[in-house]
DNA sequence: CGTTATGTGTACCGACCTGTTTGGTTAACG
DNA sequence: CGTTAACCAAACAGGTCGGTACACATAACG
């Protein structure tokens, strides 16, 4: 308990802290990696704890992802104070070093497509993909849906990529994007003095 | 070997019969979820010689992803009847189903950057780049080294979707490389007729 | 106050993991 | 033939895994 003096008694809110110490774990080193007895020592909750709030580690799991839709990739669609076309690339501006996409990770970990977690997975991407053929129509793209697709398709890209070669792989991916972005918008709808793919081509 | 009436003899292709088995269940179910006793059942191999053939688990990771060096995308830099261009958009062209490049999944699955097997799939995945890049200077391309890289990370983003999606991206990223090839290659390069992009856009 | 959730710590279970050891068998070769 | 190197089967060792059981402590609320 150590206790005592200033009550640090771990209070009610278990779920969160367990559900936060999952999403620091899952990312840093992996969900296999991550034993139950780490993640509980991490979330100061006892195991008992856990499994009260938690079917088992699978639902666990599931649960962390589902944890991300709120803030889907915050400040990119969102954001009036940009164009489409800005806050298309800016879905590729992600700070260096960004730890793989969790999703892949865990339908890469997971290894099972019936996974709760990796349906999940499934669900959020198609969802990023729509957001994203969404904000191109709004940019004025020909074909908003096959746009979405191929840049959805460059984040995951990037993501894995940077993973595998150690380095930051966005810029690249960026470089790529702002071509398809221009080849899909019609000539008539490019801003005029549009600085495309300044200080973004690798 | 395999010699007799009966032949229940294994044989002195111990280690070929290891690899091959290591192939086959890395790639079906993942590295993790791969126990030596499932390997040396499945290669007929007991497990004391598997550990005088390898130094351990990890050595044998490691060796099972060099084994695919020597036919790096076989049919595909090699093919003198086809033009550079094609050769490039022929890197797309994998069976539908195709399991997750093993590279990325070893190098998510181990999680470690300095293990053997992690450095190993760098190692191949800029030998990829490379391969790539020169085909693409064979093709006429103003920056090569860019669209090899490019082309690359196309694969990649392929092949990490593919598996999270469970369904075939490899047709969107080729129509992706269609665009970024004939961008990359200055207009009078482009052979009279070309149908470029016919039956490949998604 | 007493009751009821909600939490704690610890020990434990069976399963599985990588890796080792033992003792015996078989094939190949001089 | 005899020697040797490769192999096999099976038990074992030590560790970690996900998950459970038990007895106790605290917070919130009537």
């Amino acid at each position: 308990m150590e206790k005592g003096p200033q009550g640090r008694r771990r209070g009610r809110g278990a779920r969160e802290r367990i559900l936060g110490a999952a999403q620091r774990l899952f990312r840093e080193q992996g969900i296999n990696r991550t034993g139950m007895d780490q993640l509980c020592a991490a979330a100061q909750v006892s195991k008992h704890t856990v499994y009260q709030h938690f079917a088992g580690k699978d639902e666990l799991v599931a649960e962390y992802l589902r944890r991300f839709d709120p803030d889907v990739l915050p400040g990119v669609f969102d954001r009036t104070d940009r164009t489409p076309r800005e806050r298309l690339l800016a879905a590729f501006e992600v700070p260096a070093s960004t730890p793989l996409c969790p999703y892949i990770g865990a339908a890469v970990e997971l290894h099972d497509p019936h996974h709760p977690a990796s349906e999940c997975a499934r669900d959020y991407k198609k969802a990023i993909a729509a957001r994203l053929a969404e904000t191109a129509r709004e940019a004025g793209a020909t074909d908003p849906e096959q746009l979405g697709e191929q840049l959805a398709l460059l984040i995951d890209g990037a993501s894995a990529r940077t993973r595998v070669l150690d380095s930051d792989c966005f810029p690249a991916a960026a470089a790529i994007a702002a071509v398809l972005i221009d080849n899909a918008i019609p000539a008539s709808s490019a801003q005029p003095g549009d600085d495309r793919g300044i200080a973004i081509a690798q």
